[in-house]
DNA sequence: GTGGTCTAGACCACC
DNA sequence: GTGGTCTAGACCACC
């Protein structure tokens, strides 16, 4: 993973973490990687990724056991959610960004359906 | 404007120029605000949109009369060529976001929809 | 190497660097000389040794390792077009000189062939 | 006339006498302009217009006479040998230029005719 | 006024 | 060590 050193380095951290949860790289109900494991990985400070954990916890995604560790949250509505959430986002700067460029929604659309059938070619 | 500290100044310049010229506020054999005036604009240095001025040269999108100051292509082809590049790099970031985070074409698709509509409504 | 001062520095240091490459002086996949070390050399300062570097990278001949250095590409087809590019500019500058001085085809040709037999006589 | 700031002005001024006289523009025994008229037409001081024809003078390309003004000389084989002169100056220079990228004699002859071809294509 | 080049020097990330 | 970016400021040519 490589930062961009223009945004807080806990919320790419966070940012990674819902991807993992939401492809299914990190199961509901399974255990989430140690701190110390996740800093080593990511390279960075163990408090780092302390704070990306809690927020995570108040968001309901992970939760705590004292001494077992980091889980994802058993809810899979919750990570049903978090996806909606994720993806929303996406294409509300995508939308953002095309509009401001001066595409029609007809563009927009016929544009995306362009690169889904080349992606499909390749 | 304000600056995104994770990537270098004169590229969200080009950036900003970029759409600027794309959405026609500045039209094909416009003048462009000189270096100086848009550095003072944007509280950089001179040499930092002066790079960006460059590099816009370079690709065919300004062009400079000496003692005169820099001017947008007058090739609108070229523009709209440049509008397609920047669309399609969007739309290529969102289709790899979205589908990293394990949306079906079709899910994309119907996303954008309600967005759009809902864009509509506000 | 020496500077002319008709023509700007980096393009200058361009040009020579160039030639190192397509001499084989420079070979693909070598390291460059760093930054601050050509720039010391040439008695010049170090962003103007950058400028050149970083043109040679946009037209694909370098390649930079971020704390590793500044290479000469690998892809020895590009390095052969270059040749290529160089050499054809230097005919045509040289056609357009005599051809305006009245010579004909001919005549250039046999003025080359006497010069290169000279030349192989000294 | 575009001035290269590198060299002498007076140095340029002469190269673009000398390429008139070979091309024939300014013909045996024909009246060059005035220095004012030439100084006014190339923006330059009619001193440095003045250098430029009294090397010429002394070159044998330009005579004067007194209260007449300045001559192209009528020798024709000095206009020859001036035009073989220009030739050979361009020849090395290009001979030094691709020799020095590598090129073989026979790669250069091969170059400048399909050059030549292509020319006469257009 | 305009852009183009260059220097000196700072600070950064990556190794 | 490496290259990348940015600033401040100079000086230049062209208008």
């Amino acid at each position: 993973m490589h930062f961009n050193h223009g945004h807080p380095i806990y919320l790419q951290i966070k940012e990674e973490l819902y991807r993992r949860v939401v492809r299914g790289n990190l199961e509901p109900g399974e255990k989430a990687p140690s701190l110390r494991d996740l800093a080593l990985e990511l390279g960075v400070n163990p408090n780092t990724v302390q704070r990306a954990y809690h927020e995570l916890e108040t968001e309901g995604i992970f939760f705590t056991r004292r001494g077992q560790g980091t889980f994802v949250t058993k809810d899979a509505v919750a990570v049903s959610r978090l996806r909606d959430k994720l993806a929303e986002a996406e294409a509300r700067t995508f939308l953002q960004g095309t509009l401001s460029l001066g595409l029609s929604g007809d563009e927009i659309i016929v544009l995306l359906h362009e690169l889904m059938e080349e992606e499909e070619g390749i």
